[in-house]
DNA sequence: GATGAATGAGGGTTCATTCAT
DNA sequence: TATGAATGAACCCTCATTCAT
């Protein structure tokens, strides 16, 4: 066997794809220090370990860099959320775990909030990103929603979600812009708050 | 009467006064359009009919010129809210103009929401931002647990007012956000759904 | 008598010679703080307490306003020489008033010499600087030439007022280097080991 | 031999030496033909044949890109010094190395002393070029004291020394700013007046 | 595949100068 | 006479992008 079918790939692919993915993940931590605006492709491929012409050529544009970036990190808070919710049995506890996922001690940082709050609100004027954002949103709606259904009525269930949810994103965006501490207990709080009061009492037990 | 006397000011003061206005208000229009990141000089010069060296004669920098802008909206909102205290009178309906006060429909726009988020978005790498995005919150904080203390037991007033705000923010960067409607009232649907659950039955009648 | 005549001069006139008189100081002493480079229109009539506009209401351009500042210093210069010539009686004396006067406790300071270095090396690209440099020079020169001649042949007078006065230049240009101290004396010293090792033994007593 | 070993270096790293090295050569023409004030990084990149983002690739900054040129001028005149000082053996030889390279006729022009000037008259307000002038400075004392303590007792070796310098700089001013000739041996002959006058008779012999 | 040389558009800012009041 | 409003050219610098090697 010479050198080619590592996973059915050639090999000139397997480069390409790692290339990428080290890309992204410096794309993702340039992002948290220095934020949209701040993240160049200079900075990028500095923290890659690579000169900037290579950037260009395994990303046609910045902004594609920047969108592989984004996708990484809601990658990321998928896993986290996975994790937690395949350990869950009941609606509570699925819905349990889908607010803890998005607030996982790993995930719940200054850092990635704030390059959480710079990609929104880059997001406003720039399609790229708010698809992926709108895509994270989606997601976590679905999620409450599935197991929301299940305890309460359809337009009910859709309200108590989409509480939540601005509850989670306003959390968010208070981790991003705190600089003293605001935890994930002080976010979770009036979240669960909400949530006691809205949930019939036996709910999903 | 010969010629003097507006408002007591030189016509030359007021000069500068008019053009700096004129400026915040051309500067708070880009930033709905383009955001933060696309607010250059020359774009808020030339939507102010001036040339951009004109801008640095009212504005020592970009910085000042921007914050200017910001600090315009927040003027705004404050207003809005402000005019719906003054016809309040028990902490309920206080508690509610002061949410209404934040989705007022002249406010709680698309364009509106957008220039927030990119606002908090940049504030999270820039501190002259991340002073007045805490100030508005600070605000916003303060006007809600006024009221809620004379209703709740101070620890439960702050968890609470805390969940408002967290709703508000989190309502806001999803109208920035969602490209289809999302209306004030759906906005602040699941907040009352919130408040009634915690506010007393009999509170502030 | 309405006004008119002072000085022969209608008051009119009066007061343009008094604003040129305060811009031309107020240049000599933002020269002395900011070098030609750093001497800007907005910096010379703040420190005249003026608007810029009036500036230019007193000297066409800028270049004026720079040669009114820097021929004002070279009359103090003038003026600090003449006063001690005036007590001399002797060429001796009257060469040593010309090496006193040019340092002068009062001119030879280190603003002053910064000025001075900044303004030369301005007029070896500036027609108008280096016409009152030049001046500066072939008076200086004329000065030492007149008593020179009285006691040595004049083209051994030619050199000796040549060395002479690249050492004052010299020790000026010292004088703005080194921001240590390099006092007169020192700046002197060579000079008159230069003049003794030249003039008769019992030159101009 | 396939293709590599230029110096040990790849061509990557000659490249970058090139351009600066070319950068620092036309800053130096434009430091002469236009005066510290006048050398834009426009005119220096148009001189060099380069886009003017060319010259932030290999000088972060305008500063840097000036002072490169100056320390090539200082290089050349180093590199003159040297030349003369290797043929010479007794002190009196050595002295006069040094004079005769310091007006050496490749140097002595009235382009490079106007750009001394310039970069003279700057260094009184910048203390990047305040280093390089007093580094210029210190090493004309070093070598003039090296030979003048071997022959004068220390203290008048010093004054000697200063004397000495002050004409050459006096001299190079005249240079800059006489449009007239002053011609090299003009400069040189008080300098040896002066020098004869108080170096013992057999000095260096 | 990989480098960094090279370009050029665009940004913020300074400043001399003109002009209406 | 005096002010400062207004303009526009020029400057330094950053950055995404292209391209020869």
């Amino acid at each position: 066997m010479h050198g080619a079918s590592n996973n059915g790939k050639p090999l000139r692919k397997r480069i390409k794809d790692i290339r990428r993915q080290e890309l992204a993940e410096a794309t993702l931590l340039t992002l948290q220090e220095f934020g949209v605006n701040g993240t160049t492709v200079q900075r990028v491929s500095e923290r890659a370990g690579m000169s900037h012409g290579l950037v260009h050529h395994y990303f046609r544009t910045k902004a594609d860099l920047l969108e592989a970036g984004v996708r990484l990190t809601n990658a990321r808070i998928t896993a986290e959320v996975l994790a937690l919710l395949e350990r869950a049995k009941t609606p509570r506890q699925r819905i349990a775990a889908v607010i803890e996922g998005n607030f996982a001690p790993s995930l719940f940082t200054r850092e990635i909030a704030q390059a959480w709050a710079s990609c929104s609100g880059e997001a406003a004027f720039n399609e790229s990103f708010a698809r992926v954002m709108r895509m994270i949103y989606r997601r976590l709606m679905s999620n409450l929603l599935w197991d929301l259904k299940k305890v309460l009525p359809p337009q009910e269930a859709v309200v108590v979600a989409q509480g939540v949810a601005m509850m989670i994103d306003g959390a968010w965006l208070r981790r991003a812009l705190e600089s003293g501490q605001f935890t994930r207990e002080q976010a979770m709080k009036p979240i669960w708050i909400f949530l006691e009061a809205n949930l019939p009492k036996e709910a999903g037990e």
